[in-house]
This record gives C-alpha cells, structure tokens and sequence, in this order.
DNA sequence: CCTACGTATCGACAGTTGTCAATATGAAGT
DNA sequence: ACTTCATATTGACAACTGTCGATACGTAGG
C-alpha cells in the first residue's frame, strides 16, 4: 500500500489523487465490523481468523472479506501460521493517518 | 454530535455502540470530494459555500449535500453571513478521532 | 493420495451512497 | 411586495457495499 501524502491535510489543499488515495484508506477504516476488528486484534497484539466469526457475530466469508480489505489498505499485516491466519495492527499506518489528519 | 470515545482503539475492544459512532464520523472523511472540501477550508481558514462547485468541478446540490454530512459529523462548523454560507474546520474534533486512532 | 479443516472466492441480493436536474426555501435589496 | 441570488431539499438513478450460502483452494496429518 502507498505511503499516504506527508502534508497535512489541513494546510494545503489535496490535490485530486491524494484525495483518492486517502478516502481509500479512510473507507478501510469506515466500518464498525472493521473497527472492531482492529480493536480486539490490537488489544491482544494479534489475532487468529479462526475466532473472529464468533466474536463478531458474523459469517466466516464476511470475516475474510472485512480482513482483506483492511490488510489490503496497509492496517492489518496477515502471517499464514500452518492452516491459520494470524493479524496484526500496523500501528505506523494509524500514526500515518493521525499525521496526516492533525 | 457525539464526543467520541475516548479509549484509544488500540488499547480495548470497541463495544457495538462506540463502534458504530467512530464508524460514521470517518466515514463522513472517507469520500475524495469532502476531503478536499475540508483540505480547502483549513487552508484558507474558511470558506464560502459558493466557491466549492467551481473548485470542485461538482454541482451545486452534490456540494451542499457533502458540506451537510461534514457539518453533521462534527468536522465542519456553519455560519451564516447574509445569503452566504462560511464554513471553518473543527481542529477539535479532528484532534478528536486522532486521540482515537492513536 | 485422501481427508479434514481453515480460509478465500463466487454469485446473488438488499441497502446505502454519490450524483444531477428540478424545485423549494430564505435572506437582502429595490 | 417583488426580485434576485445563494443554499437546501426532493426525486431519480447508477454504482458501490455488506452480507450470506455455496463452493473452491491450501495446508497439514493419516
């Protein structure tokens, strides 16, 4: 995933593929299924697929769905552990976001 | 609108109600066309309504509908001079979901 | 190999969202 | 009051999104 536009947004205007790009990441984020995804995998510091169906209340498709996307927009790293899959938070890429947002 | 919660994401696992407010306030930023009107407006300080659909390449109904959802999350601030709208960038609340985030 | 099981992909569907043209609202000035 | 002009609302439509059931893929262990 790119590195996000180092200006702040708040001090000069972005231009029209900074503003893609960082919607993109913020669309990742925008999600309460996707939140509490980052939220119980960062409390723990890691967390397996395997437990978050039932966690969330949700099916294991939809799980794997809301996982790619984050992983896709830099804020979960995945590991392939034998049959499991293992996340964690990129905690640079929510301080890229703070930065760019303050 | 809502002060949000105040825990960091990171720290402990967000329950359904918070989840689903920090949910709509970054969905109010993840869309190309606010993040550049919120880029705008910070940089100059405020902004005029009637400067947006000409900056924006947008027409004048689609960007009152975005200022509409910025100002409902808490981002933007209203006010009216005369005819015209002005709109100014809330640093607090923008703090805010960085504090979140972080 | 074959099986078992965790994960990913596909296809479908309802709900939401961004957009515009048309119209309504509201505030100043004449 | 009437007109003008900035802004908001409405209605409609295409595009996107979250969700699930069904199915495919991949990685161990027999």
């Amino acid at each position: 995933m790119d590195m996000l536009c180092c200006d702040p947004l708040l001090t000069t205007p972005l231009d029209d593929e900074a503003a893609e790009v960082l919607a993109g990441v913020l669309k990742a984020l925008a999600d309460p299924v996707r939140l509490k995804l980052v939220s119980i995998i960062a409390a723990q510091g890691e967390g397996c697929a395997c437990d978050f169906p039932e966690l969330l209340g949700k099916t294991q498709p939809t799980v794997s769905h809301h996982l790619s996307q984050l992983v896709a927009a830099g804020i979960l790293e995945r590991e392939q552990r034998g049959k499991w899959a293992w996340f964690t938070v990129s905690r640079d890429r929510l301080a890229e976001i703070c930065a760019v947002l303050c």
